[in-house]
DNA sequence: TGTAATGTTTACCAACCGGTCAAATTATCG
DNA sequence: CGATAATTTGACCGGTTGGTAAACATTACA
């Protein structure tokens, strides 16, 4: 009987390694690009160079794709911020930390869509991800720069929101690709904004968080 | 004959006022949910409490609906770069814009939903107004910023970034609602990431963009 | 090779989609 | 009031949606 899969005690076949693969690839290029709601199974299919029923064959439901990818991407997407180690200096972690969301926005822009588009729709499926794994990350990595501001190692600040404008600025040029395009005009060659995007954030970042040693910044400012 | 609106010469009705109001409202709601293609009109008839045919009635179609939507929303989304003062201080004027954007997501966070939603799906409604309207404003700030920065005002930076920077981080408040929630936890009382967010920033972008007198911020970092 | 498991296709379905139509209802105003 | 225009409704339409059934083809393997 031809069990689709899932109810699945055995090995995989190489088949099915090679198919689910093409798929998921597929699925990431519909649902980066409408959203869960917006791609329809017709497309993913024939994206995936497969007919419908096929598709179905190796997940049964819209859904379980969608799951199914989510789940992959989260973890790839959120390594960079396991990278982030406390032993390290802050000025380099932090430098690191930047370019490599930006790197991941310049080489993986759809997974980076998919999870905006995700969260940006009210996380219906993902809830429980960012709730559980997702925090207790952040927890452990807002400790790590907590410590490094009790020891004097960087200027005072809220590490949650620290985190939080990292991924924002960095994802911008993923998720905002053709607005930031749009802007900047076609003009110059392909990936001259994330060279540009890479110094000026590290600039504003590592200067923003600079130990202010008697007059600080705001200060230095008004007199101009 | 009940020509249902669009070819109209006459003034508008009462009625046609109210209940256009009535409907941008519900769509913005739905639109900013679940995206273009994941709106049905269906729904966005049942949020603004009519039957499917009369909504129908006041936008033919769902196309007319959301064009009118964005059109409306993305003139009041650039009001605060509107207002961005060339004659005015470099510090009070960041500051100012940063403030305004970080309020915009607090109390209009489905304007911006709708906005990163469609601009996110690859904006194929609205590429022109950002090559167009867009650009030419941004373009124009960046003068202003540039001129700051060759008045020695300011720090030496690329103004499109520090645009798409100020962007991103007030913006992410609102469409990473749901992300931010779950990182920070529930147990916070409404507003406080709001104020806690514009503490930060301010910190960020006033330390990041102050002028560096001979020792820079990075090398006051590496002695850390 | 044979055969059982795995993979693929064609035809199809019910639900839902955006949108139309004509008839019925309501507001407007002389 | 009456009549004309504006509004609302229910019934409906062709196309698309996610998903199924079963026949057919292919592979893996004893």
């Amino acid at each position: 009987m031809a069990l689709p899969r899932a109810a699945r005690t055995q090995r995989r076949t190489r088949i099915q390694e090679e198919k689910e693969e093409l798929i998921l690839e597929a699925a990431l290029e519909v649902f980066s690009l409408h959203g869960f709601r917006g791609a329809t199974v017709d497309q993913i299919a024939e994206v995936a160079g497969m007919s419908k029923p096929n598709l179905l064959y190796y997940f049964r439901t819209k859904e379980a794709m969608h799951r199914a990818l989510i789940g992959r991407v989260l973890d790839t997407w959120l390594d960079p911020l396991r990278a982030f180690d406390a032993s390290g200096n802050p000025v380099s972690e932090i430098r690191g930390y930047i370019r490599r969301k930006l790197e991941m926005s310049r080489d993986f822009p759809r997974e980076s869509r998919l999870f905006a588009n995700e969260v940006l729709q009210g996380a219906p499926n993902i809830e429980d991800e960012l709730k559980g794994p997702l925090k207790t990350l952040v927890d452990e990595k807002a400790a790590v720069i907590r410590a490094w501001i009790k020891a004097g190692k960087i200027g005072d600040c809220d590490p949650y929101h620290l985190i939080f404008s990292i991924w924002a600025t960095t994802q911008h040029y993923a998720d905002f690709d053709v607005q930031v395009r749009a802007v900047l005009g076609e003009g110059l060659a392909g990936d001259d904004r994330f060279e540009a995007a890479a110094w000026f954030l590290e600039q504003l970042f590592l200067g923003g968080l600079a130990v202010r040693s008697g007059t600080g910044a705001a200060s230095a400012f008004d007199a101009a």
